[in-house]
RNA sequence: GGGCGAUUAACUCAGCGGGAGAGUGCCUCCCUUACAAGGAGGAAGUCGGGGGUUCAAAUCCCUCAUCGCCCACCA
């Protein structure tokens, strides 16, 4: 026998299950068929643990994975995990400092192998964590943007763009971190707005010009000053128009510098004088490019002063500056210091203050590989969604910079470029060089690695074998959606854009879904440093994994972030308990003989019920379609609970009390829509749906290895069950027993006790109402039930205006004779209010003719009904009275 | 400086041109033999302010306010 037991227990139920999927190999991927269905994971860093992102993320993959299996898609997750170079360094070298050791201590070779110890130690964790949340990756087939076979294609692409032109190496200012001590790409970079200060300094001249000795100009940085070439004016601005050319004495250090006139510096700015360190500043870089200043570096790789600062030679950048500002001030060289509101950069690793920084870096060579990732998203190759974030990416695209790869660390990938020192040959090969080619001098290797995002980019091709030419590339290449987080969106969506429509000639998906960022209650960033985050793993411990997945997808919207609700978690759960007894009701009343017949539409109220679960599947499928996944989640919940459990399932008891004919059939309907109605619930609640499906006693032409690899339900196949009339029979039925229980708990009266009630209905109604009279009696109470087109008020009953009819509730010595006077005047009033409305829309010329027909046919049977609805009312109220 | 999103019941949010919805919370009653993680009933909103378009606006347009986010070489 199919006993459950009363709760659903998800710690009883999600381990087992997901064994029997591993079991099953039901993860893996199949190759045959046609046009798979594929998605790439986006990488979970190697240090990284589960976060409410990754739940609510891996959620939407799994979601729409899951319905695509069940299609019969050939369907496959890319499962696998990033190197993330920073990050993984950062904790091995936090690992040495513990032992008193840095990263020089043991050497790179000795640092690269801890590297690998600590992928292998924690790699696996957050994919268990994917386990427990039940997503259904290919787990066989894992991948990891280190492995060798990744190697080779990011040294491919390295070496094919190097000798293409597309990848170059300048000395440029860069964005420094100096606590992870390496190069920054300009995305890797977080401005914050921090309230700062503008200084303004006296700089002397050397010889006074027109009666002036001194020009003054403002800066938020004064340490740099100390790196200072010159002073730039507009040419335009008549108050330096005499000092251009004069000479001035740099405070402090006495270096000569110039004053020049460049078309960058906006007169209306602090003082209109700027002053000009071209090693630390991107613009004053190009000025002083412009006019061949020297560019003076006054910061180490550590940001303490160089050997350049003279008497602040080793101080950090921040003594550095209360010490340059304190000097100033003694030497009366301070002339003022605003308030000033900046946005200073940061790092988005560290939250370290980045340093522009002068340095030799690799970069590529950005727009000719924009071009092309523009055009597919305005061909509609590439879709967003929601769509507005196309606009975003045109945006950033369109203005797209180059982007600076190279990275001063030594986890990672590093770069395939040999120097010789003898002749000065450099190259980028795919196999290491140990001589010059040309002089046959040993060569050496670029010390630095490339950005983690370098390699990132390449995720769905070079996880299914690129630069090899393997099946899988051919058959799952495009792969169909990407779901991620926007703050990556140029970070990795659209690099992966560009290097995909590059190498492969295609783009790397079709949809990309942009899901809402998970704040905690306050609306604040879940963050794990500021104590604001909520840890999935415990949600799961509370909710159970479909609980928490099911009440994520319930806060999905298209258009705003996600104010974390738990309540949502929590109804969640009581749903799955919900659905659970159900399925227990329906396995209870399944005998160990019972077998599966066709569903059929016995009576109206399964009619309705198939009408409901035809229309069902339509939404849900429609929804997974297009990623509207709260108002899936949502319609999921309503029938299941509102529908099938309140409704069909009370309407069902009484026929499966009464045996025979009628039960069986009843029996099949249930277990069709239950059937039917878990499999819809299955991508977004694959663990219950799993175990309650394993058990339904469905024939052998339903049954299929799991629910997991089960067919998904058709909806064109479902609507033969669509019944209007149905629809609005039991719409009747649920008004009816709905005002009758309402009188019933206005005078508290005992479920226990029958009710009379008598119902006067026009014909058609009457009719529905009479041939649905048992159901009406068993679900509302009523011990006698009469229906007639004139019946008359019974003395001492409470009435009703519901469904087209006057409903008597009998209720002898009970009936509050001046409370129902007010509650039929307050009724009265609210259905006066609504028809005098909507008898000055009908009376409206302007409505008439320009309104819609079936607008105005359906506001003109509302005002009929109101019409009836109220000439009812008021004759009650005349009964009341008297 | 530019752009995007939000503002609807106490809370969290759906709805996005034609009758104001859900979950949670709250109030009343009920341990009815699937479920008290439940059942039945109920109270609760001039849909941020102001203009406009329209026969009709929570829904479209403009504007203001507040909150949040992104982009921008903001000495």
């Amino acid at each position: 026998m199919n006993q459950l037991p009363p709760a659903y227990d998800p710690d009883a139920v999600e381990g087992p299950v997901f064994q029997r999927w591993t079991e099953g190999r039901l993860f893996e991927q199949k190759t045959e068929g046609e046009s798979p269905f594929t998605v790439v994971i986006p990488p979970p860093n190697v240090t990284g643990s589960l976060h409410m992102g990754h739940a609510l993320n891996n959620t939407i993959q799994d979601v729409v994975i899951r319905r695509s299996r069940m299609t019969g898609t050939p369907t496959r997750w890319v499962i696998g995990t990033d190197h993330a170079g920073i990050a993984t360094q950062n904790k091995v070298e936090q690992r040495l400092a513990a032992q008193g050791l840095s990263r020089y201590d043991v050497g790179r070779e000795k640092f690269i192998e801890l590297c690998w110890e600590w992928r292998d130690e924690h790699g696996s964790i957050i994919i268990d964590q994917l386990k427990r949340m039940g997503c259904s990756c290919d787990y066989s087939d894992e991948h990891f943007t280190m492995d060798e076979g990744y190697q080779r294609a990011v040294r491919k692409v390295f070496v094919d763009w190097f000798e293409k032109g597309l990848v170059y190496r300048g000395k440029r200012i860069i964005n420094w971190c100096p606590r992870c001590s390496t190069a920054l790409s300009d995305i890797e970079v977080e401005h914050e707005e921090l309230d700062g200060h503008l200084w303004h300094l006296r700089y002397p001249l050397k010889e006074p010009v027109g009666g002036r000795d001194h020009v003054v100009v403002a800066t938020t940085r004064p340490e740099t000053m100390l790196g200072d070439t010159c002073v730039a004016v507009h040419p335009d601005d008549e108050r330096y128009r005499d000092l251009v050319g004069a000479t001035v004495v740099l405070p402090l250090l006495g270096r000569e510098i110039p004053i020049v006139a460049d078309e960058y510096v906006d007169p209306s700015f602090g003082t209109g004088a700027v002053k000009v360190t071209p090693a630390h500043d991107p613009n004053d870089f190009e000025i002083g490019e412009r006019h061949g200043l020297d560019k003076i570096n006054i910061l180490t790789a550590e940001a303490t002063i160089t050997a350049e600062g003279g008497p602040y030679e080793g101080l950090d950048r921040r003594e550095a500056r209360t010490r340059v500002v304190a000097d100033l001030e003694a030497a009366g060289l301070l002339v003022g210091v605003d308030d000033h509101v900046h946005s200073v950069g940061h790092c988005y690793r560290c939250h370290t203050v980045i340093e522009p920084w002068l340095s030799d870096q690799w970069f590529v060579d950005m727009k000719p590989l924009a071009a092309p990732g523009i055009e597919c998203v305005r061909d509609v190759r590439v879709t967003f969604h929601p769509k507005r974030w196309e606009n975003v990416y045109y945006h950033w695209m369109e203005g797209i910079r180059d982007w600076c790869i190279s990275r001063q660390l030594w986890w990672g990938h590093r770069i395939p470029v040999f120097y010789c020192d003898e002749c000065g040959w450099q190259g980028a090969s795919m196999e290491d060089v140990e001589v010059c080619p040309k002089c046959g001098a040993s060569v050496r290797q670029d010390e630095d690695v490339l950005d983690t995002w370098f390699s990132s980019q390449l995720w769905p091709f070079a996880t299914l074998g690129w630069p090899d030419q393997t099946p899988e590339l051919d058959f799952f290449y495009p792969t169909t959606v990407l779901s991620t987080a926007r703050d990556i969106l140029f970070l990795w969506v659209a690099r992966m854009i560009m290097s995909g429509l590059y190498f492969i000639g295609d783009v790397p998906y079709q949809d990309v879904i942009i899901h809402p960022t998970v704040f905690n209650a306050e609306g604040r960033r879940m963050s794990k440093s500021l104590g604001t985050g909520v840890d999935p793993l415990d949600l799961m411990a509370h909710y159970g994994a479909d609980g928490m997945r099911f009440g994520l997808m319930l806060q999905v919207t298209g258009n705003q972030d996600i104010k974390f609700s738990e309540d949502k978690l929590a109804s969640s759960r009581h749903f799955a308990n919900k659905i659970w007894n159900a399925s227990r009701f329906v396995l209870m009343n399944v005998g160990e003989d019972y077998e599966q017949g066709e569903p059929s539409a016995e009576t109206v109220a399964d009619a309705w019920i198939l009408s409901r679960l035809a229309d069902l599947a339509a939404h849900v499928d429609k929804g997974l379609i297009t990623y509207e996944f709260g108002e899936t989640a949502r319609a999921l919940y309503d029938f299941f609970w509102n529908e099938f459990c309140d409704w069909y399932i009370e309407l069902a008891k009484p026929r499966l009390a009464a045996g025979g004919a009628a039960r069986k059939a009843v029996l099949d309907n249930l277990v069709f829509v239950l059937d039917s109605a878990v499999r819809l619930l299955h991508p977004m609640m694959p663990f219950l749906t799993e175990e309650i499906w394993g058990r339904l006693p469905l024939s052998d032409a339903e049954r299929a290895e799991a629910l997991m690899v089960a067919a998904w339900p058709d909806p064109a196949a479902l609507g033969r069950f669509r019944n209007e009339d149905a629809e609005r029979s039991v719409g009747l039925l649920r008004e009816l027993v709905s005002s009758v229980r309402a009188v019933r708990a206005r005078y508290s009266v005992s479920p226990k006790v029958p009710l009379e009630v008598s119902v006067k209905a026009p014909e058609a109604e009457g009719a529905v109402l009479l041939s649905m009279s048992d159901d009406i009696c068993t679900l509302a109470g009523i011990g006698r039930f009469e229906v007639g087109t004139d019946t008359a008020r019974p003395a001492h009953a409470s009435v009703v205006v519901a469904a087209g009819s006057e409903i008597y509730v009998s209720l002898e010595g009970v009936v509050d004779l001046a409370a129902e006077r007010a509650r039929v005047t307050t009724e009265l009033g609210r259905a006066q209010a609504d028809l005098d409305r909507l008898t000055r829309k009908l009376a409206n010329e302007g409505f008439l003719a320009k309104a819609a027909a079936e607008i105005i046919e359906k506001d003109r049977m509302r005002a009929r009904d109101l019409a009836t609805t109220v000439s009812k009312l008021t004759g009650q109220l005349a009964d009341l009275t008297e």
